[in-house]
DNA sequence: TACGTAACCAAGCAAGCGCTAGTGTAAATG
DNA sequence: CATTTACACTAGCGCTTGCTTGGTTACGTA
């Protein structure tokens, strides 16, 4: 059963599931799919989690934490300027998108099949998150970096970052950070 | 059966068609829902389409043929000048996401459901479609307009305009027209 | 009137689904 | 040594799925 512990092996398994989620999309990936997967039959997988949804609510809570962490100490570990922090915010985002790709592709695309109680707990996480971009991108507008409204240059820039799952290749090549250094230096105001 | 049929009835069920498959997601929406939804029984529905993959195909055709058509149109009546057509396709791919909503989220997030075949064949028109922004986006860098690599730029203006369909609220305060602007306005240089 | 065709329906099949119940076993704990 | 815990197994229930079958109805055309 084991509603909020993060054992080895849950971990691992997490991971699995985050694999196959990515592979088949949510509803295509069976129970019996992701037990074969773990190797294990698919009536012990009840023992690891309460039901299938708690999978996913799994995978995503792992993928979001990791982001908040990373993009934490990115930002503890670079010069106190706005220009600085908004690099280091999206080098961060490419990063954990890049390092942990299967959980940030769940969460990106398979969020809406979260139930209301798990998207709940886990939409505090996301906005965590968010709030530190908020902060990033008001400090870069403050300091004339980049001018338009708040809302909206947040939401696409998030939006541009979030696409190169669709068609970044990590075997190109081109690096993660070369890829936000790209993004930063074509919305800068010169 | 009608396999590249376009009668007034199919192109009505596939419109309610691509509705469900936005609420409810490709792989959550049952023959029997969308038979409802069109007010007939699920068996009926095999006479419109073979099976349930070309209903799915049917949306993504439909949505992709009308934002070229759209782009297109777009940029024939427009000033013939590099940062005017930047405008016009900005502006249009906005338009067309949203008079056709459900028909492009479903080419957006259900794609990957495609069978083989369909996926072949509406390969073909989306290239056509990004063409034009692939000609756009090279006359804007040869202008001085914006710049970048040419492949970079384009993926990430693509990636900002799609996942405004993640947050834009149509009864806001922005018209889709404001949001296009801005965008642009965000990545040129000056 | 006779025919062809598009549109529809009731009924149901075979397969696959998430999940449960009950059991076995080896290691950790008292 | 006795008990608990963690993990795995087998067997299958109850239900839903996409799709098929075999037939009826409505209507335009010859």
């Amino acid at each position: 059963m084991n509603v909020m512990n993060a054992s080895p092996r849950r971990k691992e398994l997490t991971r699995l599931a985050a694999q196959l989620f990515v592979q088949e999309g949510f509803d295509r990936t069976t129970v019996r799919m992701l037990a074969q997967e773990m190797g294990i039959k698919s009536g012990s997988l009840f023992h690891h989690f309460k039901d299938k949804q708690e999978i996913l609510a799994a995978v995503i809570e792992e993928g979001t934490q990791n982001a908040l962490g990373i993009a934490k100490a990115a930002l503890q570990s670079c010069p106190n300027n706005a220009e600085a922090r908004l690099h280091a915010m999206a080098r961060a985002h490419l990063e954990t998108l890049f390092t942990d790709r299967n959980a940030h592709v769940v969460a990106l695309f398979e969020w809406r099949r979260l139930d209301p109680a798990a998207s709940a707990h886990l939409s505090h996480l996301r906005d965590a998150y968010e709030g530190l971009w908020v902060e990033v991108i008001d400090d870069a507008l403050a300091a004339g970096l980049i001018h338009g409204d708040r809302f909206l240059v947040s939401r696409f820039i998030l939006g541009a970052l979030n696409w190169t799952v669709r068609w970044y290749d990590p075997n190109g090549p081109r690096t993660p950070d070369e890829l936000a250094d790209e993004l930063v230096a074509m919305i800068l105001s010169r």
